[in-house]
DNA sequence: TCTAAAGTATACTAGATGGGTAAACAATAG
DNA sequence: CTATTGTTTACCCATCTAGTATACTTTAGA
């Protein structure tokens, strides 16, 4: 039921690149000893917000990392999927081949876990980084 | 993000409970078949319920299982929690010494998840298997 | 054009967790 | 007493987690 710790880093380090100037490009390095992320890990992470077009990167001297997007438009949702993939609370609610019987009709905790999933994404949804600015 | 396999049976089979006559005793081999569990997986999983005073189990010839409280008074939170421990969306949320930055003074990403960790409670608190009864 | 400084890609690993099985045990109805 | 039912403990293997290592590519600037 938790996220993993590659996710909360991720929400870190887009965190501490939402509050940089705008256009600034960051280093792996100071977003590493700013926010105590091992910096072998930071490097691994950064590519899969990368390709959700949550930041982007510049390589060589004096490469580093920028926002994508304006940290408004940037939500919770966004960087745990990135990270981990659709956010499921069951392995059925991706697909019914997972459960055991099959998702026969109209399974119930089915439909109740769905609900409670909606509400989970609408909530991680609800929150960007804009909020955290000043 | 997810919860595990042996809550999603632990949930089915407390659903299972919940349908029968008030009072009657099932045993789990009938459990297993109807909700396509694997018999001793299952055996695994009750007491874990039972020491969460969900269900009540009776041991010997005509044993078997019965819901410890009405449908009504068990939520999926309460099932949950039994089986897996406390809901945490993030490990920080139930130790700061898991952050590697040590919680430092007011982390937003933990208040952020905080806040939303209440939220899926809340939902999660919300369903009770009344609900599915008739 | 060379080089040092950045990020990228791929592979590896130790340990924990997930999903389950097995075996020996304890209680109880008849 | 015995067959039937749940309990406890231990074990197992595959996958995931969190992280490290190595080799590579790109690029600014001397």
């Amino acid at each position: 039921m938790t996220i993993n710790q590659a996710t909360d880093y991720a929400l870190r380090a887009v965190l501490y690149l939402a509050r940089q100037p705008q256009g600034e490009v960051t280093e792996a390095q100071v977003i590493s000893e700013q926010e105590v992320i091992p910096i072998r890990f930071l490097l691994k992470i950064m590519p899969s917000l990368i390709k959700a077009g949550i930041v982007k990167s510049f390589r060589g001297v004096g490469g580093g990392y920028v926002l994508a997007k304006a940290p408004g438009e940037i939500s919770f949702l966004d960087v745990v999927e990135a990270v981990e993939g659709p956010v499921a609370l069951n392995r059925c609610l991706i697909d019914y081949a997972f459960c055991s019987k099959k998702g026969a009709p109209n399974c119930q905790i089915h439909q109740a876990l769905a609900d409670v999933q909606a509400k989970l994404k609408a909530e991680l949804q609800g929150h960007n980084f804009a909020e955290f600015i000043n």
